[in-house]
DNA sequence: GTGGTCTAGACCACT
DNA sequence: GTGGTCTAGACCACC
């Protein structure tokens, strides 16, 4: 069972998958590695068993793991999809972000301050 | 009429409202000032009236803006409401930055450093 | 409701995939249509309403179509899109058919001969 | 050890059997020679014994092969079994082939060209 | 034991 | 009325 605290106004699944995209992206997760099965990853993070397929069966789609038939799921073995998930990621943060400051009228140096100050309390 | 391209993984009201609400915070909107009426509003973004109220009804719950009947509605005058709406913004997208990029492994320094590079490309 | 016979060793989902596929690619289903919305699927279909949508959402992940925030699902109108399906789907069929049958001794001329045959019984 | 390559969407056991009932039909195997063990068939394949297992039994039940007790699996001496199997897989080859392409708006003309074109690089 | 599919039904948010 | 999410539980096929 996982310490994580969901945030509600974002689907359950999304924060999962994200969860597991950093993991592969800091690798927690190696290439290759055996993954939890779907019913683990549901007692885990407390949900629902076919809400942990859902999650596996999406990261497949974005090829970030792949299933042998009835031995499990396992982390993508390709190295450079996962160097492309993390530029992806990174990127919708940080496009998001500056965005949304410049629409408030920030400055590029007032981010940088805001960013020093606050990096390490986060 | 309006140029804004819409998130359709963000709900349309959502959007407009952050819109509106930026337009306050930078001055774009002024203290007291007229808004436009629903039924512009919605001709404006091009949205249904019914989501065009809901938008003011939704900013004048946050009590930036209030109603005179049969006059229109109007920009708050006061600017402690302002004030708290910008931090309040800011505040959580620098939270929603900062944890994802950390959750990612990158550091104070790159973040930083990511931030001077696109400023001024965004 | 539809006269499609499922074929039981394929997952209904993929069945009805294929179906509205093949009428985005066939033009029975026109760039920015307005798709039959996830319930009326179901009843077309005689299928679980959650099945229906998960037809939608796979549709939308191969951004085959779009969606308008409780307003319904639409084509594509990205013709590139509906192209690039044409031949993904087509080249699948084609290399399986052709690596089968030579794996089973037939030549070209015996293949042509026998799609000639076929062709108007099928 | 084998060179094949599973796709992952098809069961193990049913890729195998399809690759030895083409040998079959192909005349790599003829008719009375011993096969391999099942555990040199899971060696060569790099499968699970229990997988092997089930796929002799499997071509047993359709009477493909035969087994001696104490001596080993053999294939049939049937010519017309033989014969059988080859139909059933080239007509369901066929059969899938034209009628997707058919549900794609190909033409008899357009299939016999694109074989023609495809068939030696395959 | 593993994942895959399907049904059923509930609740929510958006337009 | 539209899609989106989640739970619950069943059944199947595969290894």
């Amino acid at each position: 069972m996982y310490e994580l605290e969901f945030d509600n106004n974002v689907p359950i699944y999304i924060q999962v998958l994200n969860n597991i995209k950093s993991d592969i992206v800091k690798g927690a997760l190696l290439p290759g590695e055996k993954m939890l099965s779907a019913r683990d990853l549901a007692i885990k993070y407390q949900i629902n068993p076919n809400t942990a397929s859902r999650i596996y069966k999406e990261l497949e789609a974005e090829e970030l793991c792949y299933t042998k038939r009835g031995l499990g799921t396992f982390v993508t073995e390709d190295q450079e999809k996962v160097e492309n998930i993390k530029e992806e990621m990174s990127n919708a943060l940080i496009d998001t972000f500056i965005k949304g400051m410049k629409e408030l009228g920030f400055s590029k140096e007032q981010l940088i301050e805001m960013i020093s100050e606050r990096y390490e309390r986060g």
